[in-house]
DNA sequence: AATTTCGGAGAACAGTTGTTAACTGCATGG
DNA sequence: CCATGCAGTTAACAACTGTTCTCCGAAATT
């Protein structure tokens, strides 16, 4: 029963993996803008013409990463923003979770947030694209909250907004920080979202 | 009195601020690490070696554009965090004095925005050694103020720094926003920060 | 007036880039 | 079992890259 997937597919999508992967730790010392064809196909192993039956061009290969980066989080999100306890130890858990994320993931975290602001419009329209779902499922769970009684949409997709800036921002100082500072730092983030927290409470009146 | 400065060096600098002007138009389409020193030369008119005249790469000139872009910005910062006004005036002249920057200079807004978490360390550390700056300066604006009575100093420079982080976002915003946009993004600045600011008001207790 | 300094030009280098074409070999479906 | 499809290879192309060395002319110094 079932055939596992044929093998030319599965050979297929073992080379488009490793030109992903590639690609990836190459982004660690560039941008998506300065990253050559061949260079992926170098560090890949195969012939430079391999890639094009893979993807059109280095832009296009970004937004499969993009997919690849954020694609896999969405269930997470609503999971997280939902959870139970009270409200210190909820943002214990998200820095956390955060924390955790960029140590397993450090290349996916660094080029989200070296490409979302970065030169290639594609790659920035496909992450602008995520965050604005990430928004959209943050919103739906703190709609759910109690405390959101009274909140208007648009506030709730704004608290929203400034959670999952903040979430990157956070994940982004992670990766910058030299090993020992990652305590500070998750501190520091605390102590912000604490303020956006108390700035919730006291939104309306 | 007082010398013009010398002819030799006064046309130095004047093919100095070409090339920078000219990176800095190749910038709105690429990222740094992808810009070559020979296009950077045709775009300024000046032959491919004159380049060394004035750095040592093209990471060395980012570094100059850093402080081209940042530099010029630190009075107008204090200035503005104390204001008058009561608080809602203060936000809305903040957001219109960012809207006001990045109308006139769209490319240095750009360039910081995309090189801060870009793929040429010297760059990224410029930029973030200039908001550490300014985050300081924004807390002692911020400790002026009498709202600020009871806190500490690591608290301070905390919100100092979430400020920051919001200045850039709703610059980044900005940049991006399509005419007629404008409008909906100040209006989703104004929310976020008036949030802040409750949470500032009932920080302690 | 003679000499030094130095910003910029010109030519040449080895190496790299994206893209094209024609090919090889093997898994696939009839 | 045979013919088709297709992932990957090889070879070649014109164009481009950063860097070096040599030179020029004019401003600066003496």
């Amino acid at each position: 029963m079932s055939h596992t997937a044929g093998v030319r597919a599965a050979q297929k999508q073992r080379t488009r993996q490793a030109l992903l992967e590639a690609a990836l730790d190459l982004l660690a010392e560039q941008s998506l803008s300065s990253l050559g064809l061949r260079e992926v196909t170098r560090a890949a192993g195969v012939a430079p013409t391999a890639f094009y039956r893979h993807f059109h061009s280095t832009a296009d290969l970004g937004v499969a990463l993009v997919e690849e980066a954020l694609g896999s989080l969405h269930p997470l999100i609503g999971h997280t923003v939902s959870a139970a306890g009270d409200t210190g130890e909820r943002i214990a858990r998200a820095i956390d979770l955060i924390a955790r994320h960029v140590r397993e993931h450090p290349a996916h975290v660094r080029f989200v947030a070296r490409e979302r602001n970065g030169g290639v419009q594609p790659v920035r329209a496909a992450i602008a694209g995520q965050l604005a779902r990430f928004t959209r499922e943050v919103r739906t769970g703190l709609a759910a909250d109690p405390e959101s009684a009274g909140w208007s949409d648009e506030d709730l997709l704004m608290l929203a907004g400034l959670y999952v800036d903040q979430m990157l921002a956070t994940a982004a100082a992670f990766l910058e920080a030299e090993p020992g500072q990652e305590r500070d730092i998750a501190r520091e983030a605390a102590r912000r979202l604490r303020l956006i927290s108390i700035g919730r409470r006291h939104w309306l009146g």
